[in-house]
DNA sequence: TTTTAGTTACCATTTTGGTAGTCACTATTT
DNA sequence: AAATAGTGACTACCAAAATGGTAACTAAAA
């Protein structure tokens, strides 16, 4: 029982609540021999859960049975836990941290897929004029919610690919083999107001992204997005006087000229 | 940093990510000489918040720096991540618990003030009909939303020791020299529906507790409380007739009869 | 020459998972 | 009736892994 692990209880005590939950009362030696705990250690192991309250002892006359913490009551335990903990830790490092100002042309690693997601939902809250995309569909979902939230006070262009219903100002890119092939490369690119950025491999993979607030990065970046929505427009488009098109489309794109703010 | 390493770092691992929150982006050798960690171990200790994405590393010409995950991204993580690792265990448990009939005349032994706390709380809930309270300040605290919650439906009777503003059907306990005593014993009695009881040794000592469904122990504390309220209206009271007067508070407290279920 | 920066190689302690073997009592098979 | 298998309870270890902690060495910069 990996969540169980994860907050805080080893494999054994993990192994003998979640047997218990499923047998009920019942007596040591039945809760050995239902999770595979060997009887030599069951005993100090439920001792254990005991002292941290997740087992409940009732000696009779013809032994000691144990039963489980209800699992309701478990349940709200561990979220009070949570809280607490949660409560102090948050209370803890806001007054810690130090607002210095985070210098020019930093580019800096970002790894382990939680981390890039949060760090995406935070910039995309941020956000206040235009945020531009390049996302995949496992990608967009992740922060639908923070997109969706926003997007009335935000403009909101890109490309996304194999998305639903993603958000309207969007455009969605073409089908081609490439983008179905399994093996293609996946990038992904989330740029807020034209001043910080996150880009890098997808989720998926390697697990790696960039922050960068780098100016050349981003307009770079940007334009690499541009040229995407571009192509995919042209070929839905296939018409004549492109040019002209083409130049029109971009300043659209970019609202580089004409844009009210809200 | 305690309540880091609840969720899941070491000491180091706290330390580190606390004194980077603290200075900024810095050197490793900073962060050892800030933290008190180690020279020697710092560089594996950063390497391991990397991956695990606390820490952004910054390879600049004239050496490495490392900053830490803004607070806030770091909170948005361990928030997310907690959610989805209660929302699986909350599913699987659930389905693996079997709901046996609990036997009559159970006696539990509850350890853990969370744990004996989660328990209340889970009963508050449950209840039906009447629930009767002998209760201090701090323990009344720790339930107080679930007791006004439940306060429409149900009748709430009893005791309360120094509780500012308790639900108003329950009395409080007049100041005496006895209840002053910092060293004398403090109890708890919770009793639901006059089916389940949860009554111990007050949290902040021995956080020792009881769960029974066992119907004598019920009469026997519920009658308990019910001594208690009494004493102390008769001391307010301080009349004569008093027997008849007994015997009438005595049917109100405990509805025997002209209760009507809303 | 002290401070900063980076690295290698250990070591001790604690936690955790896992084994062996003992004792007593009960139910069942031979 | 004796032998056997299963249940229930407990002591004493042991090995591996994780974690905290030390010594010492290099090399540049201040």
């Amino acid at each position: 029982m990996q969540q169980l692990k994860a907050i805080g209880y080893t494999e054994y005590e993990a192994k003998s609540y979640v047997s218990l939950v499923k047998s009920g009362t019942v007596t040591a030696y039945q809760v050995s021999k239902n999770s595979g705990i060997p009887r030599a250690r069951i005993y100090d192991i439920l001792k254990s859960l005991i002292e941290k309250g997740l087992v409940l002892k009732e000696e009779k006359i013809d032994g000691t049975v144990y039963s489980p913490l209800p699992v309701d009551v478990f349940l709200e335990k561990a979220q009070s836990n949570w809280q607490k903990n949660y409560q102090n830790l948050s209370n803890k490092l806001k007054q810690l941290e130090t607002t210095e100002e985070s210098p020019d042309n930093q580019i800096l690693i970002l790894k382990e897929k939680t981390t890039i997601i949060s760090y995406c939902r935070m910039l995309i809250r941020k956000a206040e004029k235009r945020i531009i995309i390049s996302l995949w569909d496992d990608m967009y979902e992740e922060m639908r919610e923070e997109l969706e939230e926003v997007a009335e006070g935000v403009q909101i262009q890109g490309i996304t690919l194999h998305v639903d219903h993603p958000i309207k100002t969007v455009d969605l890119h073409r089908i081609t083999h490439f983008t179905e092939a399994p093996t293609s490369k996946r990038w992904f690119v989330l740029s807020i107001d034209a001043k910080e950025m996150i880009y890098g491999s997808y989720v998926n993979d390697c697990e790696l992204a960039f922050y960068t607030n780098d100016q050349v990065h981003i307009y770079l970046l940007e334009d690499y997005v541009w040229h995407d929505v571009l192509v995919n427009r042209l070929v839905k488009r296939n018409k004549d006087n492109l040019e002209q098109w083409i130049s029109e489309e971009r300043k659209k794109f970019f609202m580089e000229d004409g844009f009210v703010e809200k």
